[in-house]
DNA sequence: CCTATGGACTTACACTGTATGCTTATGGTG
DNA sequence: CACCATAAGCATACAGTGTAAGTCCATAGG
């Protein structure tokens, strides 16, 4: 029975130094400067000044955490535009997708190894089978479409990303002993490696471009039938 | 000083009753059956009927042993056929791959998320590699190529396997609840989502082939100029 | 002012990988 | 045959992990 009538606007409640977003964003701050394995309970208490264990009110547990960080990066996503054709609207969207991927190297491992069936994931891809219905994409057409485009998003990153670890990583030293013995070992490698231009972006763009453009093709050819 | 003239031929040592091959497979097989995080190394001891310790005369660490795992399966890749034609060896070596992938389902996150410049899958690039250059692609289509095809293999699948353990673990009934919030939600997914086939191998052949379609249609373009 | 509430803290437990040092069975040598 | 260096396997220990359970106390509501 409230006493005024007016709607309660604070419900504050003792010494409430954190709140979810709070969590979530040092969490992600921290795996974006440590990786993934460097986000301890115990690590995140220290950047947040509290105890490991004071995060637990806000989380059920550690794997609720990362679904919950990997939500909050899937929703910055940029969404498809309504304005372009559908190929182009594609295209433009799964770049800064990819954009932002890099810049949460975590991400990628995360989404591909838990189930996404999450609230985030789904808001995106309605967006993005709105887009392919417009487009009079079979429904048949659009689960495999999407299908390949997610795919190519997330498994591209990801293997750009490890090789990159894996580059910085590596000893140079011991890199130009292996080059040497690759040439004996692995004729055909050594002979496509040299002249090969190597860049993520051009490479990522290739592979994207040739599924849309069967996509394309597929597409055509069930409308004239 | 040797007496003998003789080659050694079993320099035998002390009480081995373990082998680095016996590990292997002992890992292997709990990672099969238990997932890779079931595997521990204090597991894989009792699995051995030995001390956890003793398992690091035959390993460095336990990451190379995980290195050394990937390894031995994707030495069982079936290789190309070299009395095909480039699509068809592609195609038949590439969803044998996905038949062994799905049977060890910890191998597809762990070849991501490690940068992969193991002897194991140079042999295997090697042997793609070489395919291609007798059809005659160029050097940067072969690099090309190999990316997208490799990355559909390890990407696909591991998307279909983690949704598939995502599926075994909901609850039927929440799922339920799920759905008729998606009609709301998600009209586009949910209209798309019901009369499309949901079948893994399908869906994987049909990507790929679109992937090695673009490839070819590409290739051909190149040998006209 | 008093008290119920809930957020932060403390402690503790079962795990993990693995460094270190010990024990002991064995093959090679005198 | 006796010895012993060697290394395979063992036992212990440590720092790290996620988190269950219980304590403490600042605050908001009555």
């Amino acid at each position: 029975m409230p006493k005024q009538l007016s709607s309660k606007p604070k419900p504050q409640i003792a010494r409430r130094v954190l709140n979810r977003e709070r969590v979530l964003l040092a969490a992600i701050a921290i795996a974006d400067r440590d990786g993934i394995d460097g986000l301890s309970m115990r690590k995140l208490g220290e950047e947040l000044k509290v105890e490991a264990m004071s995060i637990y009110n806000y989380i059920a547990n550690k794997d609720e955490l990362l679904d919950a960080m990997s939500d909050f990066i899937v929703n910055t996503f940029e969404r498809p535009a309504s304005n372009l054709d559908w190929k182009s609207a594609m295209r433009q969207c799964t770049l800064s997708a990819h954009v932002t991927l890099w810049a949460h190297p975590w991400l990628c491992a995360l989404s591909m190894s838990r189930p996404k069936i999450s609230s985030a994931s789904l808001a995106y891809a309605e967006s993005i089978t709105g887009v392919l219905r417009s487009a009079k994409f079979s429904n048949q057409l659009i689960h495999h479409a999407h299908h390949a485009i997610d795919n190519h998003l997330y498994g591209s990153t990801l293997q750009e990303l490890s090789l990159k670890t894996g580059m910085q990583t590596a000893n140079p030293e011991i890199n130009a002993i292996i080059l040497q013995q690759m040439v004996e070992k692995y004729p055909n490698i050594s002979h496509v490696i040299v002249d090969a231009v190597h860049d993520h972006e051009v490479e990522f763009e290739f592979v994207l471009d040739l599924i849309l453009n069967g996509l394309e093709r597929v597409r055509r050819k069930q409308k004239m039938q």
